[in-house]
Formats: C-alpha cells, sequence, structure tokens
DNA sequence: TTTAAAACCTGTTTTTTAACATGTTTTATG
DNA sequence: CATAAAACATGTTAAAAAACAGGTTTTAAA
C-alpha cells in the first residue's frame, strides 16, 4: 500500500527516519487501513496493540467523560501520531479513542515492532522524544487556557487553532466540525458554542457558507484572547 | 557535591542509566544547586540553558496567566525532571516557572551536554520519551478534568492527587500548599478553595492541624468524584 | 421524495462560579 | 513582643455558564 518512500508526509517521524538503514526491515512490517468518514479505529480501555499515523486524512482524538460528554484532546492530520502512549510504555490500554473527520488512510505499527527499532535508533527515538515534549507543552497551556479562559474566550481560541491546524481556502476552513465537536474540544455546551457563533457572525468576524465556517476578521478575534497569551506560546 | 552513584532517587532517569557506561563522562558534568524555599530558578520566557532534577525537596511548575494569576501545571517531587521542554528541542525558552515548595537541592544539566548523550546513547532516549509520553498521559487527563468537573470535584480531585504524589504521614499531608495554591492547581479561586475546604472540615472529610490538612475519609471524598474515572487513568 | 435523525438555533430559568467587601487569625520579622 | 503582611475565613452580590424546553433546518437514508 502506501510506502514510506513515496510518502509526503515530511512532518513524518517514520519518513524523516527513514533513509536510516537500521529501520528498513521495519519498514516493511507496516499495515495501511483505510476508514471512513466518523470510523472509531481506537477505544478508550481496550489492549493497546499497536500506533497509528494519519497517512491522509483528519481525526479526532477524545476522552470519554460523563455521561455522553466527550472531551476532545487532539487533532490529527497527514503525518501526525495517534494512539501514542498506547503504543508502547508502562500502559497496555489506549486511554483515548479515536474517530476520523473524513475518510482517512493510516498507517500501522504493532508495539512490539515499534518498540524494537525505537531501542536500537537512537536518532529516531529523539524525535519521538521531541515530539512528545512538543504536545506536552501544548497540553499544559491548554490546560492553563481551560483553567483562565472565560467561554467565549475558548472558543475564539479554538476557531483559531483550528485555522492553524487545519488551515482555510477560499476563507473556509478546511474541516468541519460540529457544534458539539467546538463545545467538547472547548470544554462547554454545544447550546453556549451556538450562541457565541452567532454573535460573532453577527458581529461579522466569521462568516459561514452553507455548513462551513470561515475566519473573516482574524484581528478582532486575536485581541479578544490577546491578553492570555503575553508569550509566543501556543 | 550530590553523586548519582550514590544517590537514592531510584526512579531518577539519570540514574536508572547511570551503571551505562556511555554516560560516565556526562554524569560528571552535572551541576548541584541548593535552594531555599520559595525560591524561583526556572522564569518563563527566559532562555532556557538546561535542564534540573529535584534531588531532594518538591517544587511546582506554573504558568503565568493574567493578572496575578497562575495555573500550577505540576508538582515535582525527589528525583523528578523541572524544565524538560526547554531542556533541548525547538524552543529555546522556558515555557514554565520553577518554585521551591521547601528548601530544595537541585541537579543540573546544560541542554547541550544532555542532547549529546541523548542523541548516542538509546536507552537513556527511550527513558525520556516514556516519560514524556506518560507526562502528556496525565496532562491530557487533567485537560479533561479541568473541562468536566465542577470546581467542588476539582478541589477534591486535587487533594487525592497531593496525597497520592507527596503522601501523607500521621494522618496529614507532607506537603504544605497555601488555599492559593490549591486554587493555582484546580483552576479555580483562592475563596472557592477555602469554602470548599471549609465544608470538607465540617463533614469530617478532612481534618486540620494547625496549617497541615489531612485526608479523613478517603472513600467519601473518592465517592464524590467516582462518576468522572470509570477506567483506570489518573 | 418522504421520513427520521441529526444538527442547529433561541428564549427562559436555574445553578454555579467569580468578584467584592470586610474581618480574623496566623506567621514572619525588625 | 510589637507590628505588618500574608493567609485564612465568610457573607453578599453580580456575572457567567449550564440546563431545560421548544423550535427550525439540514442531512442522510429508506
Amino acid at each position: 500500500m502506501a510506502k514510506c518512500i513515496n510518502c509526503e508526509n515530511l512532518n513524518c517521524l517514520i519518513k524523516k527516519n527513514s533513509l536510516n538503514a537500521n529501520i528498513n526491515e521495519f519498514l516493511k512490517k507496516k499495515h495501511t487501513i483505510r476508514c471512513k468518514k466518523s470510523q472509531q479505529f481506537i477505544i478508550e480501555g481496550t489492549p493497546a496493540h499497536g500506533l497509528f499515523f494519519a497517512y491522509k486524512g483528519k481525526v479526532k482524538v477524545v476522552k470519554t467523560g460523563v455521561d455522553d460528554r466527550e472531551q476532545i484532546v487532539r487533532f490529527a492530520k497527514d503525518g501526525e501520531i495517534i494512539g501514542h502512549r498506547g503504543g508502547f510504555g508502562s500502559s497496555k490500554y489506549y486511554s483515548i479513542s479515536a474517530r476520523t473527520l473524513e475518510d482517512t488512510t493510516l498507517c500501522y505499527f504493532s508495539r512490539e515492532d515499534l518498540k524494537e527499532v525505537l531501542l536500537t535508533t537512537p536518532t529516531l527515538t529523539f524525535d519521538f522524544m521531541l515530539f512528545y515534549a512538543d504536545e506536552l507543552s501544548e497540553s499544559e497551556t491548554r490546560v492553563r487556557k481551560l483553567a483562565q479562559m472565560s467561554v467565549r474566550e475558548r472558543v475564539i481560541d479554538t476557531l483559531l487553532f483550528i485555522d492553524e491546524k487545519f488551515g482555510s481556502t477560499d476563507d473556509l476552513l478546511n474541516v468541519s466540525l460540529s457544534r458539539k465537536d467546538y463545545a467538547d474540544y472547548s470544554g462547554t455546551t454545544e447550546e453556549q458554542v451556538i450562541r457565541i457563533l452567532s454573535s460573532l457572525k453577527k458581529q461579522t468576524y466569521l462568516n459561514a457558507k452553507g455548513r462551513k465556517l470561515g475566519i473573516a476578521n482574524f484581528d478582532a478575534l486575536k485581541k479578544e484572547i490577546s491578553k492570555h497569551n503575553f508569550s509566543q506560546d501556543n
């Protein structure tokens, strides 16, 4: 299927190290998995057998909460890891669930294969370490935001984040999320999100074409949350 | 000063790997730093020159927020890392501040020395990677908790966490935090914490000897937050 | 193309939380 | 040991957010 040699995801940790002779054998053990939109491919709490990479597509990673409330922990796009942590390490169970946001092709490696290659390929391991360190840094920033921002600020911050993560074309965000998704990422309820998005549309900070949202006034949105990020963190 | 050979922090990533001949030279470059209680030894936003380990003592790691509001991101005790992230990786600046909670002795390594040894010692790098992965997992759990728990639940969860992290002796927590600290970790205000702690004392779930707090009824506290953790996550 | 389900929207009420004010106790320090 | 500062405490008020209820529109599927 999808061969690393031809892969265009230059940000992918595996691709980056694919020229290293050490991991040649490892690459052969890769599996390719195709998922339809909205398909769940990791279930929280089930035994973790391996680790995924998004080859092409978009994914949301969620932690199950009370009732049917979910918390979207992160998003992943082309070249990015999903199921790290379950991949190896002490816990033998996935600590998150993952679901595609659109038709997505995944690369898959088993934890044994991965652990073996990591323990013998320091540059790869170092890259993995840096990846986790970056993710941790982002997660800690998110902790602060959830603790200190108002609901409106969090929703605005989410919109800007989504634009940065997935980009926009013709002034419309490249990913289609439901109001519930926005709520699950922002840490609030669907109704609050609906209200705030309506308000932002009225203020012409946001525009909508059918279901799709687009940011119309970046400066205004950034200004509203500016007091929260006086350092270059994200 | 403090030599790794004699160190009793078996959980320390460096100690764990200290028998590896590869890192002998590296160990000689370690510095030892002594800090008085409440001393700030990392300032958010300043150039990151290296990475610390708590040799003996307790530390809080904070992200500066709006006004004088801080968010305590994590705590560290004997053997644990502080300033990871700034330690190496892309960002050249510390993304957090760190302050001691009591007299603390720190071990210090420069980022250059550390990076060098990591790139040539896969088992050490692998341990670092796992450490980050664990931290990430915890941070993501915290994201969910901040997003979904009520203030009371968060304060209770914090109390249980502090007991688990630092332990208790004679039914009193081994660390002395101010109400403000509890608030800064729980993501709420000092007043809320005071109220909730008072309430918990009235219910005899919590006891206090002078300034020190102790958990009197674990089961009752756990029960109040039980609906939030139906998997074995922490 | 009808129909059901999902998504979206809005007003109202209730609950939760933060903010403010003000006083007391504890702790550190000259 | 006097005194200021920090920490702790509690009542009151205001604001924010969630919950509830009842709609409409859109989407997907029979």
